[in-house]
DNA sequence: GCGTTAGTGGGCTGGAAAGCCCAAAAAACG
DNA sequence: CGTTTTTTGGGCTTTCCAGCCCACTAACGC
């Protein structure tokens, strides 16, 4: 499942040697997370491994094969978590609002942003070539929620008009400007409230399960959470 | 209206030297929008200011003087910006889309990203100390929105449901999601369906100017544009 | 068991970039 | 008109860091 059709893992690789590849990225990944890609260093990244410096040349010749793997990790796990059966793979509006209310409980959203995200901003004006990867790690993100989206109008739980594509979009740009936002206020309020009135959004186009128990007005319902 | 209470300008500046540091500045902030913070260095500075290496050091002691400077100028340009009549503080729907429709437009959004957001993600996790101002910044600029939508609420204009602050943070969020992915995708697209969903729930509670033409079974019409 | 390949250790170096210094020119100011 | 302050020039140096090298050890395969 991982590394397909990827040079930087030379094939010859023991367990021991995968087991401390294994090691760095963790580290790597950890580090770069919290103090960000400029700021983490060899000999941070040497200390908090426990390994030397031949180490990272061997297994990670360049920073920016360095940079590239903790991208391809970090990838894997947002993906492996919004695809993990926590979610339904979002097939119900809930699923949504569990999903929101994780991030947002989650200290680490306003203290270090998201995984993937922060990142991406970081570097992606730097020469390190790593742009088609985060592309393709964010688009298999937003079809993730399109796809669930789609499968909720299959469903008869979403409105014919509701547009897939477009809600996921505004999802996932909900979700990476709030936890901008709050990153910088120090304050988790921006991408609370951010992610709220998206789901809010989406559930407008929410069809009532069967016979109306809602008949007001207007065919909007924005409350329960 | 610029500079108050700011340090960094010495007071004793005389025309020639104002007129020196706006050069620097304006440089500063064109490169680092082009190239990143952290691609900027004080020889490119230099040449591309026509400056010499003690002018930086006699203007802009430190980098996180400068990059401060940068910031302060930055947040002054997108705030007037938004101020503008062009928007006219955002006191209907469609200044909201006109707003929308700029940034779409405009070729730098999906290259460079947003002069302000792009900037702070990539410093905020640095040792550079400006996160106070690059909050303050993004307070005024979701208070522009938020002012506008009240207003648009008090006017009869929205319905007294909608919430001018979430909405705000909606707004301001789905554009920063939306210029991240924008940039990594090398693609406009999710930026303009981000804000177009977004400017769509916005659209969810307006009210009919006055004897309701549209009167189809749900009170929503998020298609217009 | 022995040769070959993978893994480990730590020191070293070449380059880049921020910040500083000495001194000269220009402007302000009495 | 002379003095003081500001502005400018360009070089220099100290720091930092990614990448490299040589020597040694461990594991694997035949």
């Amino acid at each position: 499942m991982e590394a397909t059709t990827e040079a930087p893992v030379p094939q010859r690789l023991t367990n021991k040697g995968q087991a401390t590849r294994a090691r760095i990225l963790e580290h790597a990944a950890e580090l770069i997370y919290t103090k960000g890609v400029h700021a983490t260093n060899n000999e941070q990244l040497r200390r908090a491994a426990g390994i030397s410096g031949s180490q990272l040349n061997h297994y990670f010749p360049t920073k920016e094969s360095l940079v590239l793997a903790v991208i391809e990790w970090q990838a894997e796990r947002v993906l492996a978590f919004h695809r993990s059966e926590r979610f339904t793979h979002f097939e119900s509006l809930d699923s949504l609002r569990e999903w929101a209310g994780f991030y947002v409980a989650y200290e680490r959203s306003y203290q270090e942003g998201c995984t993937l995200g922060s990142l991406a901003a970081e570097i992606i004006k730097t020469d390190l070539d790593v742009r088609a990867e985060l592309a393709n790690a964010f688009e298999q993100w937003r079809n993730i929620f399109r796809d669930g989206l789609e499968r909720m109008r299959t469903l008869g739980r979403l409105d014919a008009e509701a547009d897939p594509t477009r809600l996921a979009c505004l999802l996932l740009a909900a979700f990476q400007g709030g936890m901008l936002l709050a990153q910088v206020a120090r304050d988790i309020t921006p991408l609370k409230e951010a992610l709220r009135a998206a789901i809010d959004y989406v559930q407008t186009f929410a069809v009532p399960p069967a016979a109306g128990a809602l008949d007001d007005a207007s065919g909007r319902e924005p409350g329960p959470v």
